[in-house]
DNA sequence: GTTCCGCATGAATCGATAG
DNA sequence: ACTATCGATTCATGCGGAA
């Protein structure tokens, strides 16, 4: 258990080699885009992308438990006038690796890149695609109830008053009475549909997500004491979210700058939750006796 | 133009062959997805989706004009817990085909069908595959231009000379010397997620999905008196849309009962709407002196 | 303490210009 | 012909200081 809570600078897919077999239950990751952030990442050529990516995706497929999840957050650009086909067909190339591809989220982007062009809208999107090893995995669906009565508060279904007037304003009649179907329900399931808006403004770090969207996933996979691993973890965003809810990390990045600045930012955050959360998880692990696949 | 304005029964790939090259400015549907709708459908399995497809995908591509766009509502689903991948197949093949990709919307269902499963959450959004013949192609968009966000009321109302410093200043990617735009301006410019509840209808027809759909794309994509094609016409709703904003349609179903009942919604909406909207925009259309194609 | 205003800034994309 | 760089366009949000 020596490899884990700690950040590894280097190629994830050289990296992941100390890792046992089975042994993460959850990996939570936004690779770099094709193309994209040139300056921290190499810039991968989108004719490329699969290729680089499957090495590495095979390294993710050993050390995951049978029950655990691979969530794997990316989006394509567009080139020339189309969508990029990188992602759907490193969907295809992945299920020969042994993949299952169990589901697709979508993470809605409230608060998207602005801009206009004569023939696209702006993309206010991202797939966050689930891959399996085995039909069966853990679930923990009550984790990610969302309240009812809550819809203002709750970050990650709440719809703007604006998004409702839209919605009003385009079909009309017919929305408003299903509200009812949930009159003296406290609780209900989310969807596959995520609305949350990025992270934006004048903090040290820039993310490539919000914390809440590995919270989200952390919560619905994952148990306490339970391995989290981000492979591109970039400013640490991922490990963060695993730390504070009692899960353990393992963070890699080929960056040394990222390295560091995940390495700040969880320091601190480690001191302060490692006498309370942490170690009380890990101390309902142990106790329950689970057992540590090799 | 004896071919618009009709439903016509028949497999489309076969129909199609009366209509001439580049003729259609919109083909909006929503084709019954595998082994869905069996009772109506043949029932197509998955593993054959794509070669069923294909045919008719070619013949779209004939007929549409260089300008127009292809609108394919399509979902795939779950088989042995997986999601199946025909969808990202056929656009891979489309593309072979030489259709473009050229975008993908999200339609989100915000009323999805209830239920629950132990390893997924209730499916709530479909794809909107975009594609078209060229990079150039004709869309309209301030016809579908939504209300502003609430950002707006307290952020813009007070506009000050500061936000001009912004294009002065270093970076200045120029959003601020174009703020007295905004002053007043109460829309905005959608974007690729499109919100809209399914229709949960105590009407006698069942459609696949509501009218505001392949309406908000009918303003979007064509002018009054352009003709929209619907393949896949099921219950009629796409020709519905289009007559009531004054196009065109070409509506093509399998089923003999749909195409029935089709007939009926349209025969009732065509006399009220012949005198005025469709003749006044073809009236329109003509004295332009747009070419026909072939 | 709340609310309000100023400001910064995003996995963006297109078209034109330059090498 | 093909790639690299740059300017123009656009919306929603968090943070911090002021009222």
């Amino acid at each position: 258990m020596e490899f884990v809570n700690q950040i590894i600078c280097g190629d994830c897919a050289t990296e992941l080699r100390q890792l046992p077999d089975n042994s993460i239950d959850l990996i939570f990751t936004s690779p770099p885009y094709a193309d994209q952030r040139r300056n921290t990442y190499g810039g991968i050529k989108p004719a490329d992308y699969v290729d680089w990516f499957l090495p590495k995706s095979e390294e993710f497929l050993r050390v995951l438990k049978p029950t655990g999840t691979f969530i794997l957050n990316i989006k394509e650009r567009v080139v020339k006038g189309e969508r990029s086909t990188y992602v759907i067909e490193l969907i295809l190339r992945m299920r020969e690796q042994g993949w299952l591809w169990t589901e697709e989220f979508i993470w809605h982007k409230k608060n998207s890149y602005p801009g206009k062009w004569p023939n696209r809208f702006r993309d206010s999107w991202e797939r966050l695609l689930q891959f399996n090893k085995h039909r069966k995995f853990h679930m923990y669906q009550e984790e990610v109830m969302v309240p009812v009565g809550d819809w203002a508060k709750t970050r990650l279904v709440a719809l703007s008053d604006t998004d409702q007037i839209r919605d009003e304003s385009k079909v009309g009649s017919g929305f408003g009475k299903n509200v009812s179907n949930w009159v003296g329900r406290d609780s209900v399931y989310p969807t596959n549909v995520i609305h949350m808006a990025t992270e934006c403004g004048n903090k040290s770090h820039s993310a490539a997500f919000p914390e809440a969207l590995p919270e989200w996933f952390v919560r619905l996979f994952t148990q306490p004491g339970d391995i989290v691993l981000d492979p591109f973890i970039g400013s640490g965003t991922t490990a963060v979210a695993a730390l504070q809810l009692g899960r353990q990390f393992v963070g890699i990045d080929v960056n040394e700058a990222y390295c560091d600045l995940a390495r700040d930012r969880l320091s601190g955050l480690q001191l302060q939750l490692l006498p309370t959360v942490v170690r009380e998880a890990q101390e309902t692990y142990l106790n329950n006796g689970s057992t540590r696949s090799r």
